[in-house]
DNA sequence: ATGCAAATGCAAATCGTTTGCAACAAAAAA
DNA sequence: TTTTTTGTTGCAAACGATTTGCATTTGCAT
């Protein structure tokens, strides 16, 4: 990943170098990834990346999709069964619990189960290459 | 769940119990499902379905395998965003380990790793309702 | 500035799944 | 057992998410 002066990724210099053409729209939908810290669907960047060109297409926001996390610059998840849902790559690796009440998306990490999971692929004779945990909980009620 | 004398779980005495009539195409649908050991999809157990009783519809199976699921007969998956993949609920909780060359699904479970999925969900103030853990990787060469 | 490959918008297609509806079959009532 | 009630079926059409064909436009190397 290419870094700028000021420490932050600069996602325009890192796709031309994959020689990858940087597009009005790829620019939109990107800055729109990079500055959300939420899981939004296809759509919803497509709802913001109007606001911004009124003439950017659905289909763009997916083949961009489909071209980023090609290229690593994004995430895809699938939360129980919904459309996919994506967010920028650029932190350390967390897993998510999804509130089934509100959807609400908590992110986090535990080492423990990380290295959990590698220990028993090995033991299978497998090398992962990616994993999906999602906890699905509801808030507990105290009462 | 019924048990019947010989230790097998009889699901249709089961549904019966819970007021779900028993036809044909559900009890073949039934028979399918809870005699294999593999994780196929709707089309896959319609195709099984078709060989028993030749004029059995794609839309049975999907309404059985929502019924089946709602009454906790059997489990559904959504592998890597592919279509829904069911499994007969009978037998302990297990996790998947997903062969991304050839789609084969391996089963584990890891009592640490589920333990600590509590843990991590009663710090956030979460209780969990289910989760999911997929790993998906290759198999290891060692060359 | 020019040319060409690649990307776009739009509409139509695709895939997995769900639904409305008339015919039908299972369980309940007679 | 026959009738009545009520749920279930098969089929076709609708659906939501995503992909694709194609004519047009654009990025960008020359
Ligand atoms: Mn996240
Ligand atoms: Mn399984
Ligand atoms: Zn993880
Ligand atoms: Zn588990």
């Amino acid at each position: 990943m290419t870094e700028h002066t000021t420490g932050r990724v600069d996602h325009e210099a890192d796709l031309r170098k994959a020689g990858i053409r940087i597009t009005r729209p790829r620019r939109i939908i990107l800055r729109i990834v990079s500055e959300t810290d939420d899981h939004p669907d296809a759509y919803e960047i497509f709802r913001r990346a109007v606001k911004v060109d009124k003439n950017i297409s659905l289909s763009t926001v997916y083949r961009t999709m489909k071209l980023l996390e090609e290229h690593g610059t994004i995430q895809r998840h699938a939360f129980a069964g919904g459309p996919s849902r994506f967010e920028h790559a650029g932190e350390e690796h967390h897993d998510h619990l999804i509130d089934v009440e509100t959807g609400d998306v908590i992110e986090f990490r535990s080492d423990k189960i990380e290295k959990l999971q590698d220990e028993i692929a090995r033991e299978l004779g497998y090398d992962i290459l990616h994993h999906k945990l999602e906890l699905y909980g509801r808030k507990r009620r105290s009462a």
